[in-house]
DNA sequence: ACTTGACCCTCACGTGGCGTGAGGCAGGAC
DNA sequence: GTCCTGCCTCACGCCACGTGAGGGTCAAGT
């Protein structure tokens, strides 16, 4: 047996760390090379010592990892005043509940595509984008920075190909393509020519068109 | 205006692509290098032509890309037939779900944080660990692998450290103490000796564990 | 016919967040 | 002593691209 301490002085070795942390030893090496997570103290044999100081700053990147932050953010954030970090924090649950929406999306995607699957419907590639309908509102904003020409020619290819290939999914294809239609319409009244400046402009359309697309979603839900 | 093409071939150079897709042009090179999506033709000047049976193939890649699969299974599960495909596909769902009930917990987790910025309450990290309590899930199984007696001493140093700073998120953080400490013996009981074959024991016991500290998490709720 | 500018090509090196050894001390159990 | 495990420091590898460099191509304007 070990001897019991009695001082909850918490003075970790790197080993033991890491596995309280559920991480590689080389994951708080490299924390350790780039001064995210340096250990406060080093044996005298040069073994890495994390005290609970180390620890709860160790948890933090943990958190803010988990938001996919890259390492050198999270420097910033853990140095950053608490004023700051309320902004910060704020913006990590707007990015979180972004992520959220668009992996509900993809998760019911998921399951319509396994649903199609098992009942034997050989679904087509094109009918597969249909269904992932949502996933286009990525797509748009960059196309309209392009000619108009060739995107409203893919659509009714689109359109074309999914008609003659499975009928079940053809009414919700139709459905959605005539509301893309009439946002293409919504879209080019206000079509600034390309350049930087479009480009915020651009974030702007995209924020107004997922709310569109959500009731597309919607709607695609209910038909289905 | 351009001359209006009478046949839908839809044969795209690699800039309308990417901008069609919402990606780089580097990308779609990488793309080809690695022989994931390569376009089915070339102009007399070498230029990358994308058809329309290529633009499907990349509209899938995009959504197996969404789902962070890596690019070689990407292409694994393009080029596999439909029954590997079904497999993959559900296994893709429970990763998705996944994923969204952890982001889930992150996104009422910062609800808190948050919360309690606002209010003024300057919370120690300690008090944002047991916030964060359910993250320590991930933790538990590489703990049960290590030596015990430093985890139990450490469990004791976090709660008597939370004790003594914020007291509105006392109570939480001792009744999942409590809880966790409940399990700790539960999971004591069949504890054996580490080694390879421990490894895929531990991972049953995380899948059992995850159970309960969805309860905990749903306890911690009702608190809240 | 010539220039301009946007697009395309192929190298080829850089980046982030580690993984994965290689070679060598440290320290506790037998 | 010796054996095993854990720790150390280089140092290179990996993935999915980003970011030029250096140079051809194409359609439009003058």
């Amino acid at each position: 047996m070990e001897p019991p301490p009695n001082e909850p002085l918490a003075e970790l070795t790197i080993g033991k760390t890491a596995a309280l942390l559920g991480v590689t030893v080389r994951t708080l090496h490299h924390w350790d090379e780039i001064g995210l997570v340096r250990p406060s103290e080093r044996s005298l044999s040069g073994y890495r010592i994390y005290t609970s100081g180390d620890l709860s700053r160790l948890h933090r990147v943990l958190i803010y990892r988990e938001l996919d932050l890259p390492l050198d953010e999270i420097s910033r954030l853990l140095e950053a005043g608490s004023d700051d970090a309320l902004d910060s924090l704020r913006h990590q649950r707007d990015r979180v509940t972004e992520r959220i929406q668009r992996l509900e999306q993809m998760s019911s995607a998921l399951e319509k595509l396994i649903e199609a699957q098992q009942s034997g419907i050989l679904l087509t590639p094109e009918a597969q984008v249909s269904i992932f309908g949502r996933h286009w509102n990525q797509e748009w904003p960059h196309q309209a920075r392009q000619r108009w020409g060739d995107s409203v020619q893919w659509t009714q290819y689109a359109e074309r190909s999914s008609r003659r290939s499975a009928e079940e999914w053809h009414d919700i294809t139709l459905k959605t393509e005539q509301l893309e239609a009439a946002l293409v319409e919504a879209f080019s009244s206000d079509l600034s020519p390309g350049g930087p400046t479009a480009n915020a402009l651009a974030e702007e359309h995209r924020d107004l068109l997922s709310e569109h697309f959500d009731c597309t979603h919607s709607m695609q839900v209910c038909i289905a």
